[in-house]
DNA sequence: CTTTAAGCGACATATCTTGTCGTTTTTACT
DNA sequence: AGTAAAAACGACAAGATATGTCGCTTAAAG
């Protein structure tokens, strides 16, 4: 009956019903596993297998308890180790995180990984209690926009152009007129920004970097030309200048600002930064921070999310910058009220 | 010589080799792959290996090319593969958005696939170039705040508990005082807002759900009290009746603004809504945008984020708010600037 | 104290693995 | 086109391995 030349294929089973320590498998549940995945061996040749592996795997064996208990070594990095609760849970969540921060082709990608996941718990289900997906939740920070899609074929080309070096004949949709045009593009580098992906790349003989949009790419190929590269480029540098609209300053600044008590609780929960501090309410429950922040746009931007639950006291600018939107938006009902139309000119102004 | 256990050890490695079509591997190139990793075998073995294999597995073989090309089946779910670089690229931008997303623990837990992805890049790495980690980057939406520290331990027995449906005895540290409470905790769900994780249970013989911050438990360990189910529960209510701060509406309202041109570039590449019209400029490059938006506070913080860029015709209730917003914040400023504490009731009262 | 389920050692044998060699097919080069 | 080199393939023999089986030991459960 042993006709199998399966050894080996059940030895790679068996290491992948195997979880990383403090998780286990006893004997007897990889017998009874093994028998349902179409190996049916004998125990002893388990228990030899075990042996046998233990001296090439990480593998630990409890042997306190009768059915002998085995688990990886859980500092073991590798991916054959059996999925625990933990990780799985981990996985689901971190899916519903990217989906809509990473192109939804680049989601793709991992699926295999997070399909296991969801296997897995749907496995564990429980009966008389709802479906996992009704009690793990992530809520994803800021507001959820559509992701603009982009084609696999051309994540694929466009990841192995960067990293292998090559350039690339596209056909770019371009933003002004509504047509193709072809390019050669040398890239650079890729930004992902929210849910939309960039290419950073020069154009044909040109040497600035210059940004593509990749949902905008169309007909994707290797191209013929060498590959020009650009040795002094860096991303950081390129996305300080303020190429994606958020100049970043490296320089950090003393932020002062009192702020609502829900909005200190949240602060107390997740710093804004290594160094902060937080006073003691005020009688109406209002806090100072005090607190060392990047000296940039997206700061103030969140910063100007809170409305009027922060009263920025520091620095001066960006004080006065938050009131000046104040202002132009007040201005704007004015005359937001009467005429819409006839304001465009006047707002726009601003 | 001829070790058994070898055997096991290639087949894993040659696996390990095998990229997803479109990718390959000639039978060579294994071959020598194999000999770096310390195998030297025939290449007569590896044929036949590859043989053996695909029975088991789904390989790919085009035997086109004379040294003939093997893959794996792109839609096979396994992280067994080889990383091609699409993937690796995916990882490593997934790993850049998920650290301070989820807590440092969970993200650790994906650890090896995201280390895995690394060294593959590295090894890719060409010369003459930058190291990749120079032109590849993610730019986080909204503000990067300081996830809070959870403990392995708490993570690991908490999902567990959630998932396997059994109560805890719980450290839980009162926000008031300063000191630890000892509860019986029956898990409900989990919730990872931002970057802070909350168990939701119920306490002791008590059945309102209640929430705790994953990162104030102490010592967490199985309870030997049976666990009390409520099988109405159900997460996304929960979240819905605002128990996070962010009271969620199904419904859905129709979104009226007039958005500066450069807001307008950002909206028709990541749409707000699946239902979006966007007007031709107006003379100073306005916009009108119409969409069918959720009716919730997310929302409205979104929108209040773009200051005056945006604004807001309809729904009525949202522009008002927005513009009170506006008029508190210039209001705190005419005492801000003169005497910070004595304000405190006044604006508080918003 | 008894019973039972696992672990363990030993062994014989069917089965696999692997290097080798000769033949065939394909690719590359002149 | 002709030839040489490379790779695939089939076959085979020897040595290595895997597996069922049996009897004994050990530990937990009742």
């Amino acid at each position: 009956m042993t006709k199998r030349q399966d050894t080996l294929f059940r030895y790679l089973t068996m290491l992948q019903l195997i979880p990383r320590a403090p998780g286990y498998r006893a004997t007897t549940t990889l017998q009874a596993l093994l028998e349902e995945r179409g190996f049916s061996v004998e125990l002893r040749s388990i228990q030899r297998d075990l042996e046998k592996m233990s001296s090439h795997f990480p593998l630990i064996c409890d042997r306190d308890r009768r059915p002998f208990r085995w688990s990886f070594d859980p500092s073991y990095k590798s991916n054959l180790p059996a999925l625990d609760t933990p990780t799985a849970l981990t996985m689901v969540l971190a899916e519903e995180y990217l989906t809509g921060l990473l192109p939804q082709t680049a989601v793709d990608q991992l699926g295999g990984q997070f399909q296991a996941a969801r296997k897995y718990l749907d496995g564990l289900e429980r009966n008389g209690f709802a479906h996992w997906t009704e009690y793990v939740k992530a809520i994803p920070n800021g507001k959820a926009l559509i992701p603009a899609a982009i084609d696999h074929k051309v994540w694929h080309q466009v990841t192995e152009a960067l990293l292998n070096g090559y350039a690339l004949d596209v056909q770019y949709l371009s933003r002004t007129k509504n047509q193709y045009k072809q390019f050669t593009l040398h890239p650079l580098g890729i930004v992902v920004r929210h849910s939309v992906s960039y290419l950073i790349a020069t154009v044909n003989d040109y040497t600035d970097p210059r940004q593509f949009a990749l949902h905008r790419l169309g007909e994707v190929n290797e191209s013929s030309l060498p590959y020009k590269a650009q040795p002094d480029f860096r991303i950081d540098a390129y996305i300080a200048k303020g190429a994606f609209g958020y100049p970043v300053d490296q320089s950090t600044v003393t932020l002062k600002a009192r702020i609502r008590g829900d909005v200190a609780w949240l602060l107390s929960e997740t710093p804004v930064s290594e160094v902060q501090t937080l006073s003691r309410p005020d009688e109406s429950g209002w806090v100072v921070l005090q607190a060392e922040v990047p000296n940039d746009q997206q700061t103030q931007w969140w910063l100007q999310g809170f409305g009027s639950a922060v009263d920025v006291l520091e620095p001066f600018t960006w004080r006065e910058a938050i009131h000046q939107q104040a202002r132009e938006i007040l201005a704007m009902d004015n005359r937001g009220m009467t005429d819409n139309k006839a304001t465009s000119s006047v707002a726009s102004g601003s």
